[in-house]
DNA sequence: AGCACA
């Protein structure tokens, strides 16, 4: 089937993503990285040896979910671009909420599955059936105390100083929002002062794109970014 | 490459 062939959902489903990173911080990159899009509303990654490297991500409408398959297509994510597409069938947790889940059916689905497989091996002796421990539902980050917000006008900077971020938030989390824009150097966080981050760019016209288009951005509900230049 | 959620 055409990956286009796929009808609109508004669950997305990713694949090609970096295999070695953790699945909650999978989780809570992917979390960072769409929620511009729209609200989400779980997001399930699981890192068995079939589903290992893909993620769905559910959004609560599918404008949202074919903005994200269309403007986060090929987007390099931890070193590789990502490939996005609609998932091919309705996430649990939105049957569950339309009250249309249905637990038999789902058990049916299940078993026939398994039949399946285990007709390709009528081998292979039983290895119990790991439980797969697999973190709770997207974990939006937690979200931070913001510090005091500090109100200096300061003069056009290469580098940016960002505040109010999520305790949680990595560099790598930010790199993904500010590589977007041309003239990206890095990012440089502060260990022990969890919540800012320095961005710097090569010039401060790049920087002020940035800033601009970033302004307010929210890694969670609670955590609109105050982007700032950086004092000299 | 690979479409799950307990």
């Amino acid at each position: 089937m055409l990956t286009s062939d796929i009808p609109p959902n508004q669950t997305v489903y990713i694949k090609n993503l970096n295999e070695k990173v953790k699945k909650e911080e999978l989780k809570r990159s992917l979390y960072a990285l769409f929620s511009q899009y729209g609200r989400i509303l779980d997001i399930v990654a699981l890192k068995t040896a079939k589903l290992r490297g893909q993620a769905w991500v559910v959004f609560s409408e599918v404008p949202a979910a074919s903005n994200a398959v269309r403007q986060m297509q090929n987007f390099p994510f931890y070193d590789k671009p990502m490939r996005i597409q609609y998932a091919k069938s309705k996430s649990d947790c939105i049957a569950k909420a339309e009250g249309t889940y249905d637990k038999k059916k789902k058990q049916e689905e299940k078993a026939e599955k398994k039949r399946r497989v285990d007709e390709g091996q009528q081998n292979s002796a039983a290895n119990g059936p790991r439980a797969d421990n697999n973190g709770g539902p997207a974990a939006p980050p937690r979200q931070g105390k913001p510090p005091g917000t500090q109100e200096a006008a300061t003069d056009p900077n290469n580098i940016l100083f960002i505040q109010n971020l999520p305790y949680e938030t990595n560099s790598m989390m930010l790199e993904l929002l500010f590589k977007q824009y041309p003239g990206f150097r890095e990012v440089r966080m502060v260990e022990a002062k969890p919540g800012i981050a320095f961005v710097e760019f090569e010039d401060d016209t790049q920087s002020s794109v940035a800033m601009q288009d970033l302004q307010g951005f929210k890694i969670t509900a609670q955590n609109p970014m105050a982007i700032t230049y950086a004092k000299k």
